[in-house]
DNA sequence: GTAGGAGATGTTATAATATAACATTATTCC
DNA sequence: GGAATAATGTTATATTATAACATCTCCTAC
């Protein structure tokens, strides 16, 4: 099944390689858009839609105002709220994510579980991937715990240089 | 020596008691800010001295509009830049860190090792604790490691409720 | 089928955070 | 003292985000 072998290949490598198939990717992400809100309820409106399909153009984070230049080449209408109101709701259904370190917006690559961002991202290319690693977790659970701090929510985003990048480094720099 | 007592003071906790007397915080802030800069040759004006001053006024990050707030009280040129020019002087050296999750900058508690900041953040009283645990760190470089990502820079912010506030929170909520 | 209401979007204005660019002043070093 | 460098002053503007209210759309009950 198409849907299936393409949410595998974005589960599988955190840094995707530059020529895989990137329309599964969003193809993907949509459909797995779709069966959350059908199930939670809520209104995968077309707007809403094309935001986060927007989002997921590339796998680097994108600004809100770059999303909302995008959008206003197709919708006249399109101002900041606009753009705002459809990232909250993706956001709270954990559809993307933000990267506060970049003030933007990235696909979350499994809304189903809950689960606080992790994020790898390049400097030289700009990608982001996203980690569910329970070390991390753990590591901070442990530290927070000896002083008695409850845990609500981590923001973790690392910023570095991705594998593909890492080659490529010897040859140009 | 009271820099050394009020050193270890600052060090020690991680959430200092609400009685703590932070004039001594501030002052050993200063203190080893003063050493740091006459030893990298740098020069630590009476502004920079001052806004440093300010970010150390508590232990909660204040907002660089925050500063000039209380800058334009004392003096009447502050503007934007001014404020955002002093916080870049201080964060290259070290010496206050920038909460991305908040836009805010907090005092750095030990600016002689060059540390990524791990930080531990009460959504009830708004302070901030600076941890430096071994263990994070190894964790997410593990992680990096496996996917062959190299690592330049952590944000890591911890939001959550702080040993003080857990307390209270029974008897207010 | 339509009136009412909730939710979504449109629209205008503005808040909050941050930087660019150039002028002036202070400090250092010869 | 004067040139070079660093710091600050000053004005304007960029970037990111939200407030507030109007309108539209869609669902439901009747």
């Amino acid at each position: 099944m198409a849907l299936e072998k393409s949410m595998k290949s974005v589960d599988a490598g955190a840094f995707p390689e530059a020529e895989h198939d990137h329309k599964l990717c969003v193809k993907a992400a949509l459909a797995r858009a779709g069966i959350l809100c059908r199930d939670r309820g809520a209104r995968l409106t077309a707007l809403r839609r094309r935001v986060l399909e927007l989002v997921w153009s590339g796998h680097r984070p994108l600004g809100a105002y770059e999303i909302l230049d995008i959008l206003r080449l197709e919708r006249a209408s399109a101002a900041p709220p606009t753009v705002y109101r459809a990232l909250d709701f993706l956001l709270d259904l954990g559809l993307v994510h933000r990267i506060e370190s970049m003030n933007a917006y990235v696909g979350c690559c499994s809304p189903e579980t809950n689960h606080g961002g992790q994020f790898l991202i390049c400097g030289a290319c700009g990608s982001a991937a996203e980690l569910t690693d329970k070390r991390i977790d753990e590591a901070i659970g442990q530290s927070a715990a000896e002083i008695g701090f409850s845990v609500v929510r981590r923001t973790i985003e690392v910023e570095g240089l991705c594998p593909h990048c890492l080659k490529t480094e010897g040859v140009n720099g």
